[in-house]
DNA sequence: GTTCAGTCTTTTGTCTTATAAAAGACATAA
DNA sequence: TTATGTCTTTTATAAGACAAAAGACTGAAC
């Protein structure tokens, strides 16, 4: 570690950064190499603070920033937590839709069809592999409140969800991204999604069911996990006659 | 203020607020009071620690939140300002519109019509008024490149914007919000949008040239000012062929 | 035995102080 | 005129001391 970063004798060092961030760097390679499973306390700010040399608040200020992403969660008292896509509050983090009255629903995940292609240029590019690598092509339907209201085609590396079949889908009761952790290792941390309004065709407008052309509201998204790295590209119709897509500018 | 928030034999003070964040809401009644404008400075973190009586560093984490908030804006070595919708850079935060593909284009806001009316109960309720308390309706044109892709209907309390008519518009080349801060002393800092699909019919199909019919993305957006006050409701219709709506999800 | 109140330990949160880096104005020398 | 150094003002970083929150543990009262 780059302990005297202001010392510009030796380097005026293009790749200077302060010491909280360097701790936050080392935080964040732990993190990555599982060193503390997803759910689990990490060590206390003083028990990082002697493993790292730093002080009490610099490990303080690396932590602060990894919680602003959501990262890892603080409870005063207890301990800092890694976060975990079991918690139900980070669930709305990554399905922003809701009634456009009344409460919340729980939703259902209905597993339609889960298979193994070939990743065609537009996959590959999306998720940063080679054309023609082995992907997983998973369709399924969303349910709120007993209504179906999304239809997903989502598209995987296959090679981070080595035996993920329609079959797995259909046993688990957690959340996609819940499972993906728990079972694959594979933690999503932020999502880019772009929206429009197109007409609805096909297997969509049947099993939402809405007429033919009638519109629908497409929703690509494309997740990433640790170090920026896209592994989930998505493609979600969102029928939205009792619901609608919630966003905060803040 | 409450200086010593940790002496409990007074009061056990159900309102207890830390000392930063005291200073955080006295900053905030200068901001909301108009003791500096948007795109000042305001004084040295020395000064205001100097001014409340407290530590650089307290003031220094008040600000630290109003800045994560885009209330202020942070420059090392120069000072720390109030944010503007002048800023380019504040834009893109109230418009989250860009191309399917190519860069950024300029925008165009064209005002179509703008008069006064008495509130319904749906506006009422949206903007926190009496029903027929006296509102405002806009409605206008934006252009992203030469071409017509969204149509705005506006909703506005009468009372804050006192003069704005047609031509107010039409003389003005800021945008709107950048105008509502200027002109009339209503800073926006933090929105509500809903999203749905619908039919493009009347009016929004033939301004944004789509057949009646045809898919467009519904924006409905409420706008708040200082203390989550509500001071703009609008429904926008987005043309969604060549451009599409972004969101982070982080 | 069970329950309740107090006490102790461990954790994150708050506040202060000292010092560094960034930016720019200004003077001065080449 | 142009560069170069120096001084001042600003935010940024780092460390340390102490407070509040949470919970486990102890032991007395019943």
């Amino acid at each position: 570690m780059n302990r005297s970063p202001h010392s510009r004798a030796a380097a005026p060092s293009p790749t200077f950064s302060p010491l909280y961030r360097q701790i936050k760097d080392l935080i964040l390679k732990s993190l990555e190499a599982g060193e503390w499973q997803p759910g689990d306390a990490i060590p206390s700010e003083s028990e990082l603070a002697v493993r790292f040399n730093v002080s009490q608040g610099t490990v303080r200020k690396a932590i602060d920033e990894m919680a602003a992403e959501n990262l890892l969660v603080r409870r005063q008292g207890k301990g800092t937590f890694v976060a975990t896509h079991s918690d139900p509050r980070s669930f709305f983090r990554f399905l922003r839709l809701i009634p456009n009255e009344g409460e919340l629903q729980p939703s259902t995940s209905v597993p339609i069809e889960c298979g193994r292609a070939k990743a065609g240029a537009d996959v590959a590019r999306m998720l940063g592999l080679a054309p023609g690598a082995p992907i997983i092509i998973m369709r399924r339907l969303l349910e709120l409140g007993g209504e179906a209201v999304v239809f997903d085609e989502i598209y995987l590396p296959g090679e981070l969800f080595q035996d993920l079949t329609l079959d797995v889908l259909k046993q688990s009761d957690k959340s996609l991204y819940d499972l993906f952790e728990s079972r694959y290792g594979v933690r999503m941390i932020r999502a880019e999604e772009r929206l429009r309004a197109v007409a609805a065709e096909g297997v969509a407008a049947e099993l939402l069911h809405v007429d033919e052309g009638s519109p629908l509201l497409l929703v690509e998204r494309v997740a990433f996990t640790y170090g920026n790295k896209p592994v989930e590209w998505r493609r979600g119709f969102y029928a939205t006659r009792n619901f609608h897509y919630f966003n905060e500018l803040a």
